[in-house]
DNA sequence: ATGACAACCTGTGGGC
DNA sequence: TGCCCACAGGTTGTCA
């Protein structure tokens, strides 16, 4: 479900409804995600306010008093307010509970995502991430720096999170069609011209879908639970076989690293 | 260091 | 209608 545009809206959404508030109870229904959730979380948490919500990467970073519970959302993964008596669904697996009888809610069907406990700003799991894309620091200059005398494909280089965070196979898909460039060509081989453009591309997909508030595939909703309206405008994801927006060609569709991509053989080179 | 690939898990949709 | 396989928005770990 959630790309970076997915998990700020979701920080954005939840922010207003926990900042402020005291932790009440944690509620564990299934500690099994991708590291198991600490058993003392309950214990960690009750009665410590939250302080501020962020996000770096794809996590979630939720401060409180006396330490930080990051959040990530993996493949299923979602975040909503609710009040706190109504009823748990099959694999709403987390509920921290607020002292205004409403509950922060988690549910993780596939089980990808994860809650850690952290007792300062420094986990291994963000030390050796690149740069935010919306950052100043990602420009065209630092990834054709990046890039040279790599030989993994264009798609792959730029998905990856040492390289840069929260580019995800939506919209690594759409901002290389934006850029006009073949999602398989070797990334030490693209000039630092082409690199500008694709990350003015990347810049300008995430800010829309942000402003949007994220693209609404299946049942993705904000912490709100308003939906995302980015969906409608997705130029190549999920429309293999239909014709490219720009030049009518057929959009063609390739595998990568497990991953599906879809390009237009026309646009892109 | 790099790149290829399996692994984690459930739900859904298409083809037969 | 029902079954089986392939695939789905992510990331880590292992191996050559």
């Amino acid at each position: 479900m959630p790309e970076l545009p997915e998990v700020e809206t979701t920080c954005r959404g939840i922010a207003p409804h926990i900042v402020g508030r005291s932790v009440r109870e944690v509620i564990v229904r299934e500690p099994r995600l991708r590291w198991p959730v600490p058993r003392k979380l309950n214990q960690l948490m009750s009665g410590a306010q939250f302080l501020s919500v962020s996000r770096r990467a794809k996590y979630l970073l939720l401060e409180t008093e006396r330490g930080i519970v990051m959040v990530h959302l993996g493949m299923s993964g979602s975040l909503r307010i609710m009040p706190a008596d109504t009823p748990p669904l099959f694999h709403d697996h987390i509920d921290v509970v607020l002292d205004d009888g409403r509950c922060l809610r988690y549910h993780d069907p596939r089980r990808f995502g994860s809650f850690h406990w952290l007792e300062t700003q420094q986990h291994p799991l963000l030390d050796h991430l690149g740069p935010e894309p919306l950052s100043e620091t990602f420009s065209g200059a630092y990834l054709y720096g990046r890039s040279r005398g790599r030989r993994i494909p264009l798609k792959q280089f730029i998905m990856d999170g040492k390289v840069v965070v929260g580019v995800g196979n939506i919209y690594a898909n759409e901002a290389l069609f934006m850029a006009g460039i073949h999602p398989a060509r070797a990334a030490g081989r693209v000039s630092e011209m082409r690199y500008e453009l694709l990350v003015t591309a990347i810049k300008q997909v995430l800010g829309d879908a942000i402003e949007q508030g994220g693209t609404t595939l299946r049942d993705f909703v904000g912490g709100d639970g308003s939906p995302g309206y980015f969906a409608q405008q997705l130029r190549v994801y999920g429309r293999s076989g239909q014709p490219c927006r720009q030049c009518r060609t057929a959009l063609k569709e390739i595998r990568q690293g497990g991953r599906s991509t879809v390009l237009c053989p026309q646009c892109q080179r």
